[in-house]
DNA sequence: TATTGTTATACTCTATAACTATA
DNA sequence: TATAGTTATAGAGTATAACAATA
């Protein structure tokens, strides 16, 4: 058995640099997501949004009136998997299931005034936890990174 | 209602430059990760090792005689969550749980030759995929995504 | 026939808490 | 008391399949 380290900067050295891993972008970006995804919620606190009911309450706001089937295309996650989300927005009267004239089938997601309100300050609340978390990158070293993941993320379509 | 588009490149268009989602480092990793998870597991196949399987058979293999406890912390996860992967591996045949003379509450973990055999040939693989999925970006840029990945991953250690 | 929203269901990944056997 | 491995359990997040209402 390896000996373990006592520090925390020292246990860091020892559990980090430790196999082909290291070189796989896949196991990197991984462990990126979930200190992202971690501090986001952590940022949120208790009660606050999860980051897809987030994410769909932006596309709502930013696109007042869409239908869930559209929604659900742009998050690229399936038309039964929102319906929860859209619950959660709706039960905190952040939008509400509208009936469209003209197609009886769809329920138009329009946002409220407390949900528009309530996203703009949250919007905050994510923009300084990025920018805490993400202290250490310079603002051109983050315009790259967005750029490399908008490539990779791009190569999902072609399915 | 905005007017749907019909062919896939035009509905790309249309569904992907969309708010300030856009504009985030955790929506966009999301995303990326998301494309990357899936193309691995497309090319690993049906049977194949999980995400998460590779990458504990990867440290078994680069640290044999490994304790479950150290591996579960090199992963980022919990011991009781390691169990479920170690049972699949040792299924496998990759592995053993095997005890450790001098303290008999750990069992060490020790790569079969079947074990090293499979992880270099699914290594072979994961990097194929990776090389094929990351096809548009440049070798520097590959060099500054990980780096920058790592970068954000260590901030994680903080709390 | 096709689409929208919905429900039922299941699977993966993860965490917490509690247990046992050791130390 | 503390640690290693384990089990039970629950909670996210996601997908597939089927359904009713509507087009």
């Amino acid at each position: 058995m390896a000996p373990r380290t006592v520090t925390k900067s020292l246990e860091f050295e020892m559990t980090d640099v430790v196999s082909d891993l290291e070189t796989l972008v896949g196991y990197n970006m991984k462990r990126a997501y979930v200190a992202i995804q971690k501090d986001f919620r952590a940022a949120l606190g208790e009660g606050g949004l999860s980051p897809r009911t987030f994410s769909a309450l932006s596309l709502v706001v930013a696109h007042p009136n869409i239908s869930q089937s559209d929604l659900a295309r742009m998050l690229g996650i399936e038309r039964s998997g929102l319906v929860a989300i859209i619950d959660d927005l709706e039960a905190r009267k952040f939008l509400s299931r509208t009936l469209v004239p003209g197609d009886r089938r769809v329920q138009a997601l329009v946002p409220t005034k407390a949900g528009i309100a309530a996203y703009g300050a949250t919007l905050v609340t994510v923009q300084a936890h990025e920018d805490r978390l993400l202290a250490d990158l310079s603002t051109s070293e983050k315009d790259t990174l967005m750029q490399l993941l908008m490539k990779i993320r791009l190569t999902d379509r072609e399915s």
